[in-house]
DNA sequence: TCTGGGGTCCTAGGACCC
DNA sequence: TCTGGGGTCCTAGGACCC
């Protein structure tokens, strides 16, 4: 019986590397992403990281240093950057089609048995390097190893030392090779391990990866659990985590934003309220789920701790399961105007779908009005169609209001290249 | 002025049941 | 004086991931 060996492809600054795909004009240039709102640094280009650009730094805090060394910094246009995601994942597909997508840049591949194709798997490794670069113009690394957990370390050695030129295979490193190289690994760059374990790890003398290999799994299960002792057995090599090949149905859908401007009054939350309800429950349809409630949360800016501070959030359960976005709107106009106070300001606002369940096995109920529901199904797959082929809000609930002025700030977005025939780069 | 968004899993403790 | 034992379900909080 042969060992399962992994295989984690992950993009080298993905949102970073596409933008830089389409404009030439940033090649050689420090260059970050940043998250919504333009908030925090959420990708940095090799560049950025050399002039010391800290993951999640707030962009606000490092404009003097942007200024001196010319940083670019790009909003995030997530449209790109998973069309791209898609593009890379076929192309792997194809290579090897047992294949877990495990985040928008990174993928988990089975390859004991496929690898052999290739002639063996760092060759492997290599063409599919080699092919995703020639197609996408993107970088990766992968990185293999008998468990999940092992992949991920594997990448990680190739992300930071160049010798492996963005390829290794574990089993191609002597057994001295790999603990050597898991003794210069900080415990906290461990998959699995956070900030707030890697703390008590760290005082309990477990400092590297290879002290954490060589701790009692037991031991290790008494002070932090279950999960932590599953790390421990992976990192020794016994695979815990399966390859997951089909998504499990999502448990609960969350949209929520920071506004650009504080807000501070009932209807502008309404606004936002309705906007946010709608793109959840497009997503709930494209699940093919119901939701049973729907929470509402809204909260001040936590960071200005000088002014008042307010935040609040209210469950509504439904009549009945419902996927229909007027009867998730109504439920959560409710629970906000239950929350609502005035006198505050307000800086974000989110929803939650919770109770999910999928729509083939929905309880019906005693007096159903089905010619009622079948309306429902119409008018909301009308609607979707219309905005999955004309873009996104051709069609909206007056509700969600026009223009609103809270809306997020996205100062320097980079053209829909790949999904907008009118937004298509042009070559002169 | 300015500090992201979207998920999962586990555990402990309380309510409740027989 | 003395006050069981075993189970489920739910929720809140804490940890992690990208």
């Amino acid at each position: 019986m042969t060992q399962p060996q992994f295989t984690l492809v992950d993009m080298n600054n993905f949102y970073v590397a596409c933008e830089k795909n389409f404009s030439p004009s940033l090649k050689n240039k420090p260059v970050v992403v940043l998250s919504n709102n333009d908030g925090c640094t959420v990708s940095r280009s090799t560049e950025a990281k050399a002039l010391g650009v800290k993951m999640g730094a707030p962009w606000f805090q490092i404009q003097d240093l942007a200024r001196e060394h010319g940083i670019v910094a790009c909003s995030s246009n997530f449209a790109l950057y998973s069309c791209m995601s898609n593009r890379v994942v076929s192309i792997l597909r194809g290579m090897c089609p047992d294949l877990e997508v495990y985040s928008v840049d990174e993928s988990f591949l089975r390859v004991e048995t496929v690898a052999a194709l290739y002639g063996g798997i760092s060759e492997m490794n290599c063409a599919m390097r080699d092919r995703i670069l020639k197609f996408t113009g993107l970088g990766v690394c992968c990185g293999t190893g008998p468990t999940k957990t092992l992949a991920k370390f594997s990448n990680r050695l190739c992300k930071k030392f160049s010798l492996f030129n963005g390829c290794c295979d574990l089993n191609e490193l002597t057994k001295s090779e790999r603990l050597h190289w898991m003794s210069l690994t900080d415990v906290g760059e461990v998959w699995g391990v956070g900030p707030r374990i890697a703390k008590r790890l760290h005082a309990m003398n477990i400092h590297t990866m290879l002290d954490l290999r060589n701790s009692a799994p037991k031991k290790i299960r008494g002070q932090f659990g279950v999960v932590m002792e599953r790390t421990v057995n992976e990192i020794r090599g016994i695979s815990c985590l399966e390859l997951e090949e089909v998504a499990p149905a999502r448990k609960q859908i969350v949209v929520s934003r920071s506004f650009g401007a504080p807000v501070s009054s009932l209807d502008e939350l309404h606004q936002s309220i309705a906007t946010y309800t709608a793109r959840a429950a497009v997503k709930l349809r494209a699940e093919g789920s119901l939701a049973a409630a729907i929470q509402v949360f809204i909260s001040t800016n936590p960071f200005k701790q000088d002014a008042p501070q307010y935040g609040a959030s209210k469950a509504i359960p439904l009549p009945v399961p419902s996927d229909d976005t007027r009867a998730l709107a109504a439920a959560a106009q409710f629970a906000l105007a239950a929350m609502f106070r005035p006198g505050f300001a307000y800086k974000k606002s989110g929803v939650m779908l919770i109770g999910l369940s999928a729509k083939g096995t929905r309880q019906r109920t005693l007096f159903e009005d089905d010619a009622q529901r079948a309306r429902s199904e119409r008018l909301m797959s009308t609607i979707d169609r219309a905005n999955r082929d004309y873009g996104r809000d051709t069609i909206t609930f007056a509700a969600a209001g026009l223009a609103p002025r809270w809306a997020m700030r996205a100062n320097n977005r980079s053209p829909r290249y790949t999904t907008r025939w009118s937004e298509l780069p042009i070559v002169r």
